[in-house]
DNA sequence: CATGAATGAGTATTCATTCAT
DNA sequence: CATGAATGAATACTCATTCAT
């Protein structure tokens, strides 16, 4: 019989489409109720798809969270790429990453409450060790040279005590919430060590 | 043969005995293993009882967790306590706080990280959050107070940074391990941001 | 190669068995070794599947327990009522019940003595009581009008008493069993009560 | 060391109380709670006793059980023998039997539900068989006399059928509580049977 | 490609009973 | 005589994964 590479085409869209869905019903259910308490059922069902067909697209619950972390924060490494090829100034460099960690917690606290509770399971750590510490290196590569050029002394322990104070600042509005104001924090940051200490020229 | 029943302080101190050697054994195992992975047989037999006695004295494996986790939550408060009252010193408390939170992390990793990590766990910390509110109140109270004896603007703030930078600095040791210098990244913070802004007179 | 899923006909007919397989496995046991008594695997095994499957379509032993009963409670509940509506005699339908309530019992003592026990379990009656009450209610309606037909002082009464000797007739024979002469004590219940105060015209 | 008659007499005392208490406590909650749904805690704490003094006296929660019922059994044995040596018109002997049962019940409702209950789990059953076939025969040889005394043409089934009609009573009452007016179906039962049969002379 | 019925290993929990004191 | 800490066999239930269609 003869396929036509529209059909193809077409086939492949559907398989992106179910794909999609099965990953962003699992990462709803894993943020809201734990990776532990959300079962394969409930994900296919949110999905709209078979349990059968979520064992075609993915190896199982575990491999599934993988992958949904892996693009989460290949998804956070490319918006910070991004900041530094569009923005020229070092300062603003620095302000405007700050600025879009805290927006991408703001924006979806859920996801991120996953994604940093994954940090302290061992098990899954194992795993996306590698990962994390890629992640963490581009990360530290491209933020050490911004505080080199803003003429910082130690500009490697410079970017880890930054990266200290947004995580910490994150940390403490995902376990508070309500009762922590982020923004606050975030502009409490930036004038009391950003710009305290590279002021604007 | 008459045979006399143990006095009530030999049942009570059979008793505390168990209760410890069951709690001792569960935390050993969640934090290495992680709450999920651990059985309440490992736990029973690590602790040399019977899978039964634990449920004398705990209503399941939950209760076990959380009284475990209440039991670390109030030491660490205590020991700060008792930090700010045998120290005269507004800065050299702040110092010995500081010590004090990385030492309690290096001195067991294991058990940092199972209480973190529950910090994000939805269902453990409904019952946790009462407990860590009243612990970070606490923390809140005795740190801002140090802060505005050393003339900070805004010694609330403050003590949130500072909080914030504790936090992320344990959590990248947390989730680097090795590759993470937790007692560099201390002294760093320590001179850049504490002695730098509150210079010894 | 393409395999086809099972069409909704198919799914539904296979559900249909497995549910009734594990009903009649469950009957079985219940009766004959009493609730506590049987266990789950026991039953699965008997039905000829998986213990899984038996959660797949109850919510658990008791539910499975409530299901059967009240499966049990319809089906005599229409004989009832079958009874009545091809009978038109009143005299031949007060007889044609008792005979069915006393064959009922003869058929399947176990099941019998299943459903009766239940009557007596606190924990248990209470999801059951509307549909014992409602089943009485009926059976008291239906048999009260025919004692109304046939002339009865106090119809309502009447059928309590009447009630009252099957139910203590069929409890003489769960208890004594081999020792209870079931057919005679029904033909002189008939001969002494029911023709002796309505005499077939 | 010297006893005294008078401390043996004081220990057996002591003995007959705790089993007493245990029996009290045990009938208490096996009527309320059914006999799975009562644990051999419970039974200890509310008679007042440890768990192990309860060992010292019964085989076990099931020896236990036994006892209670064939105490129970016995005293109602009891009582109608007596009521029909302390009467001489026959009539009012059977008056008062019918009375008697029904005032048995309706003073004790929750034991008598934990005996009627027992007649349909097989297991029981088995050990009590023996008892209740003799007292079945006793109250079959007594009331028999009766209904012989009273010219009943067939006596032995008359009995059996006023049994049943007890028997179906207390049912009736036992299932439905409150929504079934116990004393007026005795007072139907007496006039609508007793008395239409064998009118007093 | 897609379905969902079926599986069964894995686990928490209960509770009658024992026994050292 | 009396205690209650300790035991462990017994069991209900979950859920990721498979596979016939």
């Amino acid at each position: 019989m003869f396929m036509s590479p529209r059909t193809r085409d077409q086939n492949e869209e559907m398989r992106q489409r179910s794909r999609e869905a099965i990953k962003e019903a699992a990462l709803e259910l894993f943020a809201r109720q734990g990776y532990t308490h959300t079962t394969v059922s409930q994900i296919a069902t949110r999905a709209g798809v078979s349990k059968g067909l979520l064992y075609n697209y993915f190896d199982g619950k575990e491999d599934l969270l993988y992958q949904i972390i892996e693009e989460q924060i290949e998804l956070a490494e490319n918006m910070m790429e991004q900041t530094v090829r569009e923005i020229p100034d070092p300062l603003r460099q620095l302000e405007t990453m700050i600025e879009g960690a805290i927006q991408f917690v703001l924006r979806d606290l859920d996801q991120w409450r996953l994604i940093t509770s994954l940090a302290f399971q061992p098990e899954v750590t194992d795993r996306l060790r590698p990962l994390l510490r890629r992640n963490q290196e581009n990360t530290l590569a491209i933020t050490s040279e911004i505080f080199r050029k803003l003429g910082a002394e130690d500009p490697l322990k410079e970017t880890y005590l930054l990266g200290a104070m947004l995580d910490g600042i994150v940390l403490g509005y995902v376990v508070l919430q309500e009762d922590y104001d982020l923004e606050e924090m975030k502009d409490y940051l930036l004038r009391r060590y950003i710009h305290q200490n590279y002021p604007r020229t």
